[in-house]
DNA sequence: TAGATTGTTAATCGATTAACAATC
DNA sequence: TAGATTGTTAATCGATTAACAATC
């Protein structure tokens, strides 16, 4: 049931809660809808339609009904943790990111290979040394791994991370994790993505036509 | 001549890249290289083809000729900067996290709101005051934003470079970016991609026979 | 009622996949 | 030659788009 166009539907709804929270009116259109999701009225219509949320001609949709389905689409009913490893430049600035964002959604636990950032508390969140990877996330039954160490350790860590029971993993470092098929991964390559605007800034210079834009694709696009 | 399919095959071509750089081998074949860009052998050889390389149905590819395309086609000829807003917990990682990484892709200016992150040099970048920003980016001939600033201060700093000639944005806040046609935005939202782990992870659980596996989607596609 | 929107069904478009001749 | 791969063409699959009856 879980298929990965489910998955994906994720950050629609994320876009849509956003932007329902951010209006102060009763009732939407579809094409309002459209606007916040960055899609067409046709999808977020069918795509209302996955949560049982159903609208009427004249009126369009309730928000209080939309704002009801899609969390409890997106929310865990009884929160979830999620264990950060690598705490380093960059674990620190996720550690900050997520502090306070997501209730229902919080890095519980943090590792890191280095005696020196283990023991203590950053931003909330409790840090631990490697070995006592497999134990905290068993205890506090974490299925979120976020990796955030150097590509050299990646695959270690997330061979780890999968050992000690994790589903789901979200990799911030620029390679390709081999894990088995019942694990999800999602990988946010920064460098591969400035590299994306970087090709399109160099080569769209000099074409003043305009006819090769390519719009304001957003994340999972 | 510069679609949004086009850009979109810079992640491809960085995989085979990074692949084909780790082998130590003078030929590879299709299948070899679909490994590598985690897609099929008919899909590489389409992508191949289109930066004008061609094999050999006794040898394959020849690496060397691959890596020169793919290059040639990634990188900027006489190098390109970027220019970073927002120099707080995440624009720190940022900084560490590309520097010295692409020769060719360099972030040479930083700008922070805050004066008390102006006037210093970080990772090698030099970070300045928002009200320089225009100045320095039209004298460095800069065409590459990375938005890095807390979600409320988005918009506004996307405005400014904008202004500024800036033709590419990548975006770390969570928040969609309204921008002129011309420009392309990518955005990597953090939570979301947590919050699609998240719910993979949850939704899975006690389904023991695996036929609801998502695979290891990676970065884009 | 008139009008705009919803939800469904048919059609179109594009991409992926499969099949096959050419090549070394 | 035999065999495996390349590059091209045809077929299939899926998703998006368009059309339309139902609804308030």
């Amino acid at each position: 049931m879980v298929s990965e166009k489910t998955v994906e539907r994720v950050s629609l709804y994320r876009r849509l809660l956003n932007g329902l929270l951010a209006e102060g009116v009763e009732n939407v259109y579809s094409h309002e809808l459209a606007s916040m999701a960055s899609g067409t009225a046709a999808q977020v219509r069918r795509d209302i339609m996955a949560i049982g949320c159903s609208g009427s001609p004249t009126r369009g949709y309730s928000v209080q009904e939309l704002i009801v389905g899609i969390r409890s689409f997106l929310d865990a009913g009884d929160g979830q943790g999620a264990a950060l490893v690598g705490v380093g430049n960059l674990g620190l600035a996720i550690l900050a990111h997520f502090a306070g964002r997501r209730p229902k959604l919080t890095i519980s636990a943090a590792f890191d290979a280095d005696p020196r950032r283990a023991n203590r508390v950053v931003h909330g969140c409790r840090c631990y040394s490697m070995n006592e990877l497999a134990a905290v996330i068993g205890r506090e039954g974490i299925q979120v791994g976020i990796i955030g160490v150097p590509a050299v350790a990646a695959q270690g860590v997330a061979d780890q991370l999968v050992r000690a029971g994790v589903l789901g993993l979200l990799n911030f470092a620029p390679v390709p994790l081999r894990v088995p098929e019942t694990v999800y991964v999602t990988s946010i390559d920064m460098t591969t993505s400035l590299e994306k605007v970087a090709y399109f800034a160099r080569t769209h210079r000099g074409q003043a036509d305009g006819s090769g834009r390519a719009g304001s694709p957003q994340t999972g696009r």
